[in-house]
This record gives structure tokens, sequence and C-alpha cells, in this order.
DNA sequence: TAGATTGTTAATCGATTAACAATC
DNA sequence: TAGATTGTTAATCGATTAACAATC
């Protein structure tokens, strides 16, 4: 039975499924039971069950479920399929990281564009995506609808640039940046903070001995 | 009342307060009640004294907490003071952007080499930090014992080397590949999986209009 | 058909919130 | 002292797990 509203819990365990689906089909897998790929997870099968009947009925009683036909679900779930584009805001060694090295298309995102200050950048491609001077940014928002601002700036210029970029139009931000950028007004923030996550590793490793 | 096994959701909490007392603390401000940090990062005043009393009792009544106090206690849950050291395996542009980006002394790590194939970066520094051919990891470290591995390889050799660090005696992984590695036998791993927090993201959005 | 496995309802478990006596 | 605020116990809420009728 589909759900309105569904908890965070069971959104940030999709992209997992996405992921291990993907896995599986790779590997020629037609079909699996959610106490299989709980097994493969580490995760019950109710639980699996639970979490996918938040969106619909998606299995089959006495088979199980088709992978490749359960992953195109999940992805179309997580927006995969709405078209999504993106620009970056800085092109440092954490942006060019990212320009060159993640699949923003395998995310189904199409990251259209970058911005930078440093004169030396401008004008030149980074894996087939041209930077542009951050003056630029709000005539080319208004000029190419945007749903994700990427924040690969200084910290110090993070609260700038993601006012810049809303007010630009864009639906989300994802923010690399140490300072902690808070969702109002319709706009969706996804922070991703290193440091966050190192010093919960220190925390494990400092209580396991 | 000291807890013996502290919850994941309590842990995951515990640098978002470490990071917003580091910023009361440069703001000068000397002492906070729950209700007031409660506020500030959208927390009820009870989480934050339960959160807290899983480790000690850190207040006082009618005064509420001082924060340059509590900072260092948080600190030390979160196993800052406890000298971890780290390599960074791969220096390629996100190993590059985490040695000249991210501040490890500032989680309390410190960073001690890195190791990468690449001939042409072989015996320089990048921010202090000496690179050397990946074949002298084990040497190294049964010279240097090191608490943390970071991984930012291909995803292609993310096993084979997670267990080249674990065989070489490190305690936790940072991964940064896309592969999901998992804690076996006393090692603690925490996956940074960019693509998972994208997805969240686009969910969000998605689901928003 | 018999066996397998779903989707869903009910039971359990854990985490968050509320209440309050203790006390600075 | 009176007011404020803690740490903790109890109540509530939500998420996970178990059970099972439905059915492929």
């Amino acid at each position: 039975m589909k759900k309105d509203k569904v908890s965070s819990a069971v959104i940030r365990r999709l992209p997992r499924y996405y992921r291990h689906l993907s896995d599986l089909a790779r590997q020629g897998v037609v079909r699996i039971s959610s106490s299989a790929l709980g097994k493969s997870m580490h995760l019950t099968a109710s639980q699996i069950r639970q979490d996918l009947s938040c969106f619909g009925e998606f299995g089959q009683q006495g088979y199980g479920y088709n992978v490749e036909s359960l992953r195109k679900e999940v992805a179309d779930i997580l927006g995969m399929n709405q078209g999504h584009t993106a620009v970056i805001l800085g092109a440092g060694n954490l942006g060019r990281a990212l320009l060159e090295n993640f699949h923003f298309d395998r995310s189904g995102v199409r990251l259209t564009a970058a911005f930078d200050v440093c004169p030396e950048l401008i004008g030149h491609d980074i894996s087939g995506v041209p930077i542009y001077p951050i003056e630029e940014l709000e005539h080319y928002l208004s000029a190419h609808p945007t749903s994700i601002g990427v924040l690969t700036v200084p910290g110090s210029v993070a609260g700038e640039m993601s006012e810049r970029l809303i007010a630009g139009g864009v639906k989300g931000i994802w923010n690399f940046t140490n300072s902690e950028l808070h969702a109002d007004s319709g706009i969706v923030v996804e922070n991703v903070h290193f440091a966050d996550s190192l010093l919960a590793l220190s925390y494990f490793i400092s209580e396991a001995s």
C-alpha cells in the first residue's frame, strides 16, 4: 500500500537497494527473493518488504522480485528519470575531483556547467563541462533552469553562493563545504560533512580498543 | 549515568555537537543551556540531555553547560585526543583534494603519508605529506603503526587495498570508493558514498515537486 | 497441486519526548 | 531565597521484526 510520507530511514536505504540491484543485474541475476536480497545486504527480509511496500507492489508471491524491473522501479522512485541537471560552484581540487571522477549521469543527473573565480580556469573544459566566471551564474541559471547546485567553494562564501543558487531557482543544494546550511522555503539541502564522517570513524576505532 | 553501548544515532550526532560547540566557543559564548543549544541545532532540549547522559554528567543545575569544557568532553568522547594517525591511498584528484583542503588535524588525526602508483608523484610532497610508491605500503605500516587508511583509489582495487591495510594493522578504513566494504574482524569501515547522497537529494527534490 | 514467497497486519523493540524531583 | 536547569524516570512515538493469510 503506497504511503504518503515515507520516513527518511527508508529513503536512505533506497540508494543502497539501487546499488545492490544494479550489481545483481550486472551479474546476470534475473530474480531474487526478499530473504536472499536481505542476506546479501545485511537486512531482514521483513524490512525489505516493508520498505518496498511504501512505494507499491513490485513482487510476486512464490517468485520474488525481478531484479531488473525492481532496479528500474527504484531508479524511478529516486527521481533518476526526472532529467535533473546540476551546476558546480568551485573548480578547485574537490570540484575537479567530482568533475573528473564522479559519474553524475549514473545518478540520472546531467552536469552542465562549472563556475569559478580563477581567471586561468575560465573558458576551459573539464571532462567536457565548460567553466564560466562566477559573475555569469545568474545569467546562466536564467537561461538554463537547473535542479541542483553543487557547492565545492571555500566555506567562507558558502552562504552567499547558496543564496545566489536559490535565487536562481535551483531546487536542491549538494553542500560539500564545512558550513552547515539548512533547508528552508522549499529548498532541499544535502550536507556532505567529511569531518563528521571521520570523527564517527575515530569514535568507533577508539571505542573498539 | 554512563552507558555501556551507545546507539549509533547518538554517535552520529556527536560530531554535530562538536561543531556547534566549537562555533559557540569561537563566538565567545561561555555557557549554554540544553534548550538554547537545542534551538540552534534544531533538536529538543530533552534529546541533548539524553544524548550527553550516555557519557557522563557535564552540566550543572540552574546554569547549563560550560561551552568550552563540554566541547573538550565531546572531543575526548570522539577519540580526538587518542593520537590517531592516517595514511591515504591514491593521490588522484580526490586524494589531492583531501590532502590539500581537508584539515585532518582538526579532527585529531595526523596524516603521515600518501601512496600512489603514478611514478611522477612519487617523492613529491603534497601539503607537507610525502608520497611513496604503493609497494612500500607494508614496509611503511610496519615501521609506523597507523590507525586509519583512507581509500581514494579506483573502485577496482578497493578490495585488495583494504586487505593490505588491514594486514598492515590499521584499525579503521575511511572508504571513498564506490565499492561497499564491510567491517569484519575488529576493523571499522566508514563508507562515504557520494552517489547515495546525491540520490537521496534527487529523491527529495523530485518528491517536493 | 505443493512449495515458495509476497504484502500486510500485529507484536516488539528502540529512540525520542515529556515530566519532574534534585539542586545549583 | 527564588528561578533556572540539570539528569533521570516514565510516556509516547516510530521503526523494525515476526507472523500469516493470500496467491503465484
